[in-house]
DNA sequence: GTAGACTTCTACACAACGTAGAAATCCTTC
DNA sequence: GAAGGATTTCTACGTTGTGTAGAAGTCTAC
Protein backbone atom coordinates (compact mmCIF):
# COMPACT_ATOMS: atom_id res chain seq x y z
CA UNK A 1 0.00 0.00 0.00
CA UNK A 2 1.27 3.59 -0.85
CA UNK A 3 1.86 5.38 2.20
CA UNK A 4 3.08 9.37 2.56
CA UNK A 5 5.73 10.73 4.75
CA UNK A 6 4.61 13.40 7.18
CA UNK A 7 5.68 16.22 5.17
CA UNK A 8 4.08 14.61 1.91
CA UNK A 9 1.41 14.85 4.04
CA UNK A 10 1.06 18.13 5.62
CA UNK A 11 1.65 19.17 1.70
CA UNK A 12 -1.68 17.23 0.69
CA UNK A 13 -3.67 18.76 3.61
CA UNK A 14 -2.79 22.10 1.71
CA UNK A 15 -3.52 21.25 -1.21
CA UNK A 16 -6.80 19.83 -0.47
CA UNK A 17 -7.82 23.03 0.64
CA UNK A 18 -6.62 24.83 -2.15
CA UNK A 19 -9.40 24.10 -5.13
CA UNK A 20 -7.43 26.01 -7.42
CA UNK A 21 -4.26 24.35 -6.81
CA UNK A 22 -0.73 26.08 -5.64
CA UNK A 23 2.61 27.13 -6.62
CA UNK A 24 5.48 25.74 -4.93
CA UNK A 25 5.99 29.49 -3.24
CA UNK A 26 2.36 29.46 -2.09
CA UNK A 27 2.52 25.86 -0.53
CA UNK A 28 5.73 27.35 1.66
CA UNK A 29 3.35 30.32 2.98
CA UNK A 30 0.74 28.17 3.81
CA UNK A 31 3.11 25.16 5.45
CA UNK A 32 4.60 27.56 7.80
CA UNK A 33 0.81 29.20 8.45
CA UNK A 34 -0.50 26.45 9.24
CA UNK A 35 2.77 25.02 11.67
CA UNK A 36 1.90 26.02 15.66
CA UNK A 37 3.84 28.82 16.02
CA UNK A 38 6.49 27.06 17.99
CA UNK A 39 7.99 25.25 15.85
CA UNK A 40 7.23 27.82 12.70
CA UNK A 41 10.40 26.86 10.26
CA UNK A 42 10.79 27.98 6.52
CA UNK A 43 11.23 25.20 4.34
CA UNK A 44 13.34 26.05 0.93
CA UNK A 45 11.53 26.16 -2.28
CA UNK A 46 13.66 23.22 -3.75
CA UNK A 47 12.21 20.72 -0.62
CA UNK A 48 8.95 21.37 -1.96
CA UNK A 49 9.23 21.12 -5.79
CA UNK A 50 10.97 17.58 -4.45
CA UNK A 51 8.11 16.48 -2.61
CA UNK A 52 5.45 17.68 -5.29
CA UNK A 53 7.66 15.68 -7.85
CA UNK A 54 7.60 12.87 -5.64
CA UNK A 55 3.56 13.19 -4.92
CA UNK A 56 3.14 13.54 -8.90
CA UNK A 57 4.97 10.35 -9.34
CA UNK A 58 2.48 7.92 -6.72
CA UNK A 59 -0.25 9.70 -8.38
CA UNK A 60 -1.66 12.22 -5.90
CA UNK A 61 -0.67 15.14 -7.46
CA UNK A 62 -1.19 16.88 -11.25
CA UNK A 63 1.01 20.03 -12.27
CA UNK A 64 0.30 22.47 -14.81
CA UNK A 65 3.23 23.45 -16.10
CA UNK A 66 1.14 26.12 -18.19
CA UNK A 67 2.32 29.12 -16.19
CA UNK A 68 5.83 29.47 -14.99
CA UNK A 69 5.97 29.16 -11.26
CA UNK A 70 3.88 25.64 -11.78
CA UNK A 71 0.43 24.94 -10.34
CA UNK A 72 0.13 21.84 -8.62
CA UNK A 73 -3.13 20.28 -7.97
CA UNK A 74 -4.59 17.24 -5.59
CA UNK A 75 -5.52 14.57 -8.06
CA UNK A 76 -8.57 13.48 -5.55
CA UNK A 77 -10.13 15.07 -2.84
CA UNK A 78 -9.06 14.46 0.33
CA UNK A 79 -12.64 12.12 1.00
CA UNK A 80 -11.98 9.90 -2.18
CA UNK A 81 -8.68 10.12 -0.60
CA UNK A 82 -10.02 8.98 2.64
CA UNK A 83 -12.77 6.21 0.91
CA UNK A 84 -9.96 5.01 -1.51
CA UNK A 85 -7.60 3.92 1.53
CA UNK A 86 -10.52 2.18 3.34
CA UNK A 87 -11.57 -0.03 0.31
CA UNK A 88 -7.37 -0.69 -0.11
CA UNK A 89 -7.73 -2.09 3.55
CA UNK A 90 -10.68 -3.70 2.99
CA UNK A 91 -9.51 -5.27 -0.21
CA UNK A 92 -6.35 -7.00 1.98
CA UNK A 93 -9.38 -8.67 4.45
CA UNK A 94 -10.10 -12.08 3.19
CA UNK A 95 -12.79 -12.15 5.25
CA UNK A 96 -14.51 -9.35 4.45
CA UNK A 97 -18.39 -9.35 5.74
CA UNK A 98 -16.27 -9.84 9.41
CA UNK A 99 -14.25 -6.88 9.13
CA UNK A 100 -16.84 -4.59 8.25
CA UNK A 101 -18.93 -6.05 10.76
CA UNK A 102 -16.08 -4.88 12.99
CA UNK A 103 -15.82 -2.11 11.46
CA UNK A 104 -19.81 -0.87 12.17
CA UNK A 105 -19.60 -2.28 15.89
CA UNK A 106 -17.01 0.45 16.19
CA UNK A 107 -18.72 3.67 14.42
CA UNK A 108 -20.39 6.28 16.56
CA UNK A 109 -23.86 6.43 16.44
CA UNK A 110 -23.96 9.67 14.73
CA UNK A 111 -22.25 7.73 12.30
CA UNK A 112 -23.96 4.72 12.05
CA UNK A 113 -27.23 7.25 10.92
CA UNK A 114 -25.07 8.49 8.82
CA UNK A 115 -24.06 5.36 7.03
CA UNK A 116 -27.82 4.23 7.38
CA UNK A 117 -29.37 6.91 5.43
CA UNK A 118 -26.52 6.62 3.00
CA UNK A 119 -27.35 2.96 2.33
CA UNK A 120 -31.07 3.75 2.02
CA UNK A 121 -30.67 6.77 -0.52
CA UNK A 122 -28.64 4.24 -2.19
CA UNK A 123 -31.19 1.71 -3.07
CA UNK A 124 -31.39 -1.76 -2.06
CA UNK A 125 -29.17 -3.33 -4.27
CA UNK A 126 -31.37 -6.17 -4.60
CA UNK B 1 0.10 5.71 11.10
CA UNK B 2 2.09 2.15 11.85
CA UNK B 3 2.54 0.52 9.04
CA UNK B 4 3.70 -3.06 8.25
CA UNK B 5 6.85 -4.38 5.75
CA UNK B 6 6.29 -7.33 3.39
CA UNK B 7 7.77 -10.11 5.45
CA UNK B 8 5.94 -8.40 8.33
CA UNK B 9 2.63 -8.57 6.80
CA UNK B 10 3.43 -12.79 5.96
CA UNK B 11 4.17 -13.32 9.15
CA UNK B 12 1.36 -11.58 10.89
CA UNK B 13 -1.14 -13.60 8.04
CA UNK B 14 0.56 -16.86 9.52
CA UNK B 15 0.01 -15.80 12.92
CA UNK B 16 -3.88 -14.97 11.83
CA UNK B 17 -4.63 -18.33 10.94
CA UNK B 18 -3.09 -19.81 14.03
CA UNK B 19 -5.31 -19.58 16.75
CA UNK B 20 -2.79 -21.42 18.93
CA UNK B 21 -0.31 -19.21 17.44
CA UNK B 22 4.05 -20.37 16.40
CA UNK B 23 6.92 -20.57 17.72
CA UNK B 24 9.70 -18.84 15.37
CA UNK B 25 10.43 -22.41 14.10
CA UNK B 26 6.74 -23.33 13.17
CA UNK B 27 7.12 -19.98 11.31
CA UNK B 28 9.44 -20.38 8.93
CA UNK B 29 7.42 -23.75 7.75
CA UNK B 30 4.07 -22.33 7.09
CA UNK B 31 5.94 -19.09 5.01
CA UNK B 32 7.94 -21.44 2.73
CA UNK B 33 4.69 -23.55 2.16
CA UNK B 34 2.92 -20.33 1.32
CA UNK B 35 5.28 -18.94 -1.27
CA UNK B 36 4.58 -19.86 -4.72
CA UNK B 37 6.96 -22.59 -5.86
CA UNK B 38 8.74 -20.69 -7.96
CA UNK B 39 10.77 -18.34 -5.04
CA UNK B 40 10.27 -20.38 -2.27
CA UNK B 41 13.70 -19.55 0.23
CA UNK B 42 14.19 -20.55 3.74
CA UNK B 43 14.34 -17.71 6.29
CA UNK B 44 16.86 -17.83 9.31
CA UNK B 45 14.90 -18.48 12.35
CA UNK B 46 16.88 -15.20 13.67
CA UNK B 47 15.50 -13.32 11.14
CA UNK B 48 12.13 -14.31 12.03
CA UNK B 49 12.86 -14.08 15.90
CA UNK B 50 13.91 -10.15 15.11
CA UNK B 51 10.20 -9.37 12.77
CA UNK B 52 8.72 -11.34 15.67
CA UNK B 53 10.40 -8.98 18.57
CA UNK B 54 9.35 -5.77 16.38
CA UNK B 55 5.30 -6.82 15.87
CA UNK B 56 6.00 -7.45 19.60
CA UNK B 57 7.19 -3.82 20.15
CA UNK B 58 4.11 -2.49 17.60
CA UNK B 59 1.89 -4.32 19.71
CA UNK B 60 0.67 -6.45 16.55
CA UNK B 61 1.93 -9.81 18.38
CA UNK B 62 2.10 -11.13 22.12
CA UNK B 63 4.67 -13.86 23.24
CA UNK B 64 4.40 -16.69 26.04
CA UNK B 65 7.73 -17.66 27.51
CA UNK B 66 6.01 -20.41 29.44
CA UNK B 67 7.27 -23.30 27.07
CA UNK B 68 11.22 -22.79 25.57
CA UNK B 69 10.25 -22.41 21.87
CA UNK B 70 8.40 -18.92 23.03
CA UNK B 71 4.82 -19.01 21.47
CA UNK B 72 3.92 -16.27 19.58
CA UNK B 73 0.07 -15.12 18.80
CA UNK B 74 -1.64 -12.17 16.94
CA UNK B 75 -2.93 -9.84 19.50
CA UNK B 76 -6.19 -9.29 17.45
CA UNK B 77 -7.53 -10.91 14.80
CA UNK B 78 -7.71 -10.26 11.37
CA UNK B 79 -11.04 -8.97 10.99
CA UNK B 80 -10.40 -6.32 14.11
CA UNK B 81 -6.63 -5.44 12.86
CA UNK B 82 -8.65 -4.80 9.70
CA UNK B 83 -11.80 -3.03 11.27
CA UNK B 84 -9.40 -0.77 13.53
CA UNK B 85 -7.00 0.46 10.60
CA UNK B 86 -10.23 1.34 8.10
CA UNK B 87 -11.30 3.38 11.50
CA UNK B 88 -7.56 5.14 11.83
CA UNK B 89 -7.88 6.75 8.31
CA UNK B 90 -11.69 7.80 8.83
CA UNK B 91 -10.16 9.52 12.15
CA UNK B 92 -7.39 11.61 9.93
CA UNK B 93 -10.44 12.99 7.73
CA UNK B 94 -11.72 16.05 9.22
CA UNK B 95 -14.79 15.31 6.52
CA UNK B 96 -15.81 12.37 8.18
CA UNK B 97 -19.23 12.21 6.70
CA UNK B 98 -18.39 13.08 3.17
CA UNK B 99 -15.76 10.27 3.23
CA UNK B 100 -18.01 7.94 4.84
CA UNK B 101 -20.32 8.65 1.47
CA UNK B 102 -17.74 8.21 -0.78
CA UNK B 103 -16.90 4.56 1.14
CA UNK B 104 -20.84 3.50 0.78
CA UNK B 105 -20.89 4.85 -2.42
CA UNK B 106 -17.92 2.15 -3.87
CA UNK B 107 -19.19 -0.44 -2.02
CA UNK B 108 -20.29 -3.75 -3.54
CA UNK B 109 -24.34 -4.35 -3.87
CA UNK B 110 -23.75 -7.20 -1.83
CA UNK B 111 -21.53 -5.46 0.76
CA UNK B 112 -24.10 -3.03 1.19
CA UNK B 113 -26.57 -5.08 1.72
CA UNK B 114 -24.25 -6.67 4.84
CA UNK B 115 -23.94 -2.87 5.52
CA UNK B 116 -27.64 -2.94 6.13
CA UNK B 117 -28.20 -5.91 7.86
CA UNK B 118 -25.71 -4.97 10.50
CA UNK B 119 -26.68 -1.60 11.09
CA UNK B 120 -29.93 -2.81 11.71
CA UNK B 121 -28.89 -5.18 14.03
CA UNK B 122 -27.18 -2.76 16.07
CA UNK B 123 -30.32 -0.48 17.00
CA UNK B 124 -31.04 3.18 15.95
CA UNK B 125 -28.63 4.50 17.57
CA UNK B 126 -30.99 7.76 18.69
C1' DG C 1 20.94 37.89 -25.22
C1' DT C 2 21.06 38.34 -20.43
C1' DA C 3 19.54 38.47 -15.46
C1' DG C 4 16.73 36.58 -12.36
C1' DA C 5 13.08 33.34 -11.42
C1' DC C 6 12.03 28.72 -11.60
C1' DT C 7 12.90 23.76 -12.12
C1' DT C 8 15.65 19.61 -12.28
C1' DC C 9 19.59 17.00 -10.76
C1' DT C 10 22.31 15.32 -7.39
C1' DA C 11 23.33 14.31 -2.79
C1' DC C 12 23.26 13.32 1.97
C1' DA C 13 21.27 12.15 6.60
C1' DC C 14 18.06 9.42 8.99
C1' DA C 15 14.66 5.98 9.91
C1' DA C 16 12.33 1.48 8.90
C1' DC C 17 12.77 -2.96 7.31
C1' DG C 18 14.97 -7.48 5.71
C1' DT C 19 18.46 -10.21 6.86
C1' DA C 20 21.44 -12.94 9.69
C1' DG C 21 25.90 -14.03 12.44
C1' DA C 22 27.89 -13.73 17.29
C1' DA C 23 27.13 -13.70 21.81
C1' DA C 24 24.45 -14.82 25.66
C1' DT C 25 21.06 -17.71 28.01
C1' DC C 26 18.67 -21.68 29.21
C1' DC C 27 17.31 -26.64 29.73
C1' DT C 28 18.58 -31.44 29.80
C1' DT C 29 21.33 -35.05 30.76
C1' DC C 30 25.08 -37.38 32.61
C1' DG D 1 26.76 -29.39 38.83
C1' DA D 2 29.14 -29.06 34.38
C1' DA D 3 28.65 -29.61 29.32
C1' DG D 4 26.41 -29.36 25.18
C1' DG D 5 22.87 -28.22 22.18
C1' DA D 6 18.65 -25.49 21.55
C1' DT D 7 16.89 -20.98 21.86
C1' DT D 8 16.94 -16.17 22.33
C1' DT D 9 19.10 -11.61 22.36
C1' DC D 10 22.46 -8.41 20.60
C1' DT D 11 24.67 -6.28 17.06
C1' DA D 12 25.19 -5.07 12.42
C1' DC D 13 24.83 -4.17 7.63
C1' DG D 14 22.45 -3.37 3.06
C1' DT D 15 18.37 -1.29 0.96
C1' DT D 16 14.67 1.80 0.40
C1' DG D 17 11.74 5.82 1.44
C1' DT D 18 11.58 10.32 3.07
C1' DG D 19 13.21 15.09 4.53
C1' DT D 20 16.23 18.32 3.22
C1' DA D 21 18.54 21.46 0.17
C1' DG D 22 22.60 23.18 -2.84
C1' DA D 23 24.32 23.18 -7.74
C1' DA D 24 23.36 23.12 -12.22
C1' DG D 25 20.29 23.79 -15.91
C1' DT D 26 16.26 26.16 -18.23
C1' DC D 27 13.06 29.57 -19.30
C1' DT D 28 10.98 34.17 -19.86
C1' DA D 29 10.68 39.23 -19.57
C1' DC D 30 13.08 42.93 -20.70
Amino acid sequence: MITLGVLERSVMNALWESPDGLSAPELGERLVAAEAPAKRRELATTTLLTVLSRLESKGFVSRSRATRPHRYHAVNSRSEHTAELMHEVLQLAPDRDDALARFVGGVSPTEAETLRRLLASRGTGN
